[in-house]
RNA sequence: GGGCUGAUAGCUCAGUCGGUAGAGCUGCGGACUUUUAAUCCGUAGGUCGCGGGUUCGAGUCCCGCUCGGCCCA
């Protein structure tokens, strides 16, 4: 929306800033100055650094004493510059609140002091950038506070910001106009910090374990690496068309191949499928593989590591950490839970209570449920669907659609694991004093639902493969990696062929990584996870779209 | 794709049975020399998401559309 189409107050608020800022030029200074500097021997300090300076003069109850502060200062001046956030006046005196990326402080304007430099404030608004440099002080209500000798306007701020108390919380504008959501919500900001952190503290867990970051392409020819729909694109002066990658898996292990054994990548990936409050089209994964290392040594470096990241969450940001964690409904503090999926399935069989259940699963586990529900799945449902509890919790409705579809007993075990298990896992599986859940890896998949994976060296029904599920949600997957050349090109045929039959998420047949295999990959394990996810999970916050800057939305109808 | 739900002032919201569009904050003018959502006085601000229908009369009822949110696939 153009300012000529703009209409009412807020066509009125601009204009009158318009204006404001049309005073300031008419007195020779820039409305939008470049020339940010001290003018009268100031110190410029961040705002948070200012704060540091004067620690020792601040009391138990976070309050300061004026006399403490002048100790510490006496004769200093600092210069500061953010922008202003609250603004009030009582006669010859005038509060700002200054905020900067490191903090906020109040500056304390006293006409008497300041004579002639007062008029300055006329014309000021909240949500302006201004300079100050004064000395400090702390107000009677013991609040620290620059006394400026000299203020100055940097950049005008046109429009008018969210009012201070409700704030912003219209969802919509929070996600397409950021730039209000993180002037307006603290809390915001501190998301993406620890976002932030989150990403150099995975990296350096990973450097400091001899893994090399590289990057590979993100605008692929073929399909590979996941289950996902892709992105199409096209190169047009080679005429070519191109997806846009929805994993780097194929390449990464290519370089194993090429001998750099330990490599990681940070990387944005795409995916065409829906968006919900867990998924958005472009996303950002870890991925890493490791040579001479199984799917057994990556669940134990996958708690030290997710250990590792959290600690240094805490250690960079303790207060916005102790409230995120103390909201989170899962701990890290335990040893997270080993299980395999027949097992897992098992376990939810006998949960439901249901009797003829728990006779199926006695000697073969999950699998002895898959046997008993194959044949007359539909027959027995009310019978069983109304027998306990936990049996009425189940989407039996959608469990039946999907067990029948399944075209072998790997996919029949995954999908009653779907069902049975996967719902209840954060209340199945809690801590030592049942506050909080723990962290499950599931492992031991069905050979068929992975085609990256290793077949089991003792049973080739399974793969040696693990999912991490933090409070029910999946955040980690990772498998010991197929090396074997000639079992990959099986897999990539009935990926094919399934492609033939309809499917849409599904891999294509790529000849150079066979090729690549042909010439040796080292036994590894290899390992991803949604970076977008763990924020969520470790800032507590509900929707991927809180933890991604610009979520993809639809144009704006307005 | 389906179900539920929302869109009213710059922001946060109310709006009864269909009968002249409301509040707080923000803005503007004024008072106030230690405020913390300052306070006090005065004042301005509206295409009720868009389009159609019913009606003497629609923010309100009906239909369609757009853009969100939650849940499901």
């Amino acid at each position: 929306m153009s300012t000529e189409e703009s209409k009412g107050a807020e066509h009125a608020i601009i204009e009158g800033r318009r204006e404001k800022a049309q005073r300031v030029r008419a007195r020779q200074e820039n409305p939008f100055a470049n020339d940010v500097a001290p003018k009268n021997q100031g110190v410029t300090v961040d705002i948070g650094a200012l704060r540091s300076s004067v620690a020792t003069a601040r009391s138990e109850d976070g309050k300061y004493a004026e006399e403490a502060v002048k100790a510490v200062t006496t004769g200093k001046v600092f210069h500061v510059r953010g922008r202003v956030i609250a603004l009030r006046s009582a006669g010859g005196l005038s509060f700002i609140k200054l905020r900067d990326r490191s903090g906020e402080v109040q500056l304390l304007l006293d006409q008497g002091a300041m004579g002639e430099e007062y008029t300055r404030l006329e014309g000021l608004d909240v949500g302006d950038i201004i300079e100050a440099e004064g000395g400090l002080t702390a107000s009677k209500r013991g609040e620290l506070s620059v006394t400026p000798q000299r203020i100055r306007l940097l950049t005008k701020s046109l429009r008018p910001l969210p009012e201070k108390w409700h704030g912003l919380s219209d969802v919509e504008t929070r996600y397409r106009q950021r730039y209000v959501d993180l002037i307006a919500n603290p809390d915001v900001s501190d998301v993406f910090r620890a976002r932030s952190t989150i990403v150099r503290a995975t990296r350096a867990m990973l450097d400091d374990s001899g893994f090399l970051e590289v990057e590979t392409p993100t605008m692929h020819t073929l399909i590979g690496g996941a289950a996902a729909r892709p992105f199409d694109t096209h190169h047009n002066a080679l005429d070519l068309h191109l997806f846009m990658r929805i994993a780097p898996e194929l390449f990464l292990k290519r370089l194993l191949v090429g001998g750099l054994e330990r490599v990681y990548e940070i990387g944005r990936c795409y995916r065409n499928e829906g968006l919900s409050t867990r998924h958005n089209p472009e996303f950002t994964m870890l991925e890493f593989y490791q040579a001479y290392a199984t799917y057994d040594h990556l669940m134990d470096f996958t708690e030290v590591m997710l250990r590792g990241i959290d600690a240094r969450l805490k250690a960079t940001m303790p207060d916005a950490h102790a409230k995120w964690k103390a909201g989170r409904a899962f701990t890290f503090d335990e040893p997270f839970l080993r299980l395999p999926m027949n097992d897992a399935v098992k376990d939810g069989a006998l949960r439901t209570g249901i009797g003829d259940w728990a006779k199926a699963v006695e000697t073969e586990g999950g699998m002895g449920l898959v046997r008993l529900l194959q044949p007359d799945f539909g027959d027995r449902i009310k019978e069983w669907s109304k027998s306990s509890p936990r049996a009425k919790g189940l989407d039996w409705g959608n469990f039946r659609k999907g067990f029948l579809k399944c075209e072998n007993d790997g996919e029949r075990l995954f999908s009653a694991y779907e069902y049975l298990v996967e719902p209840f896992l954060p209340e199945d599986y809690r801590s030592a004093d049942g506050t909080k859940s723990l962290p499950v890896f599931v492992k031991d998949y069905p050979y068929e639902t992975s085609p990256l994976a290793r077949r089991n060296d003792q049973n080739p029904a399974l793969v040696d493969r693990f999912e991490l599920f933090v409070h029910g949600r999946e955040l980690c997957n990772a498998f010991s990696e197929l090396n074997d050349p000639d079992d990959q090109a099986s897999r990539f045929r009935d990926q094919v062929d399934k492609k033939s039959k309809g499917a849409e998420e599904t891999m294509d047949y790529d000849e150079d990584y066979i090729r690549a295999l042909e010439y040796g990959m080292p036994p590894a394990a290899g390992f991803g996870m949604g970076i977008d996810r763990l924020t969520m999970m470790l800032t507590n916050q509900g929707s991927i779209r809180d933890v991604i800057l610009f979520p993809l939305l639809r144009p704006d109808a307005k």
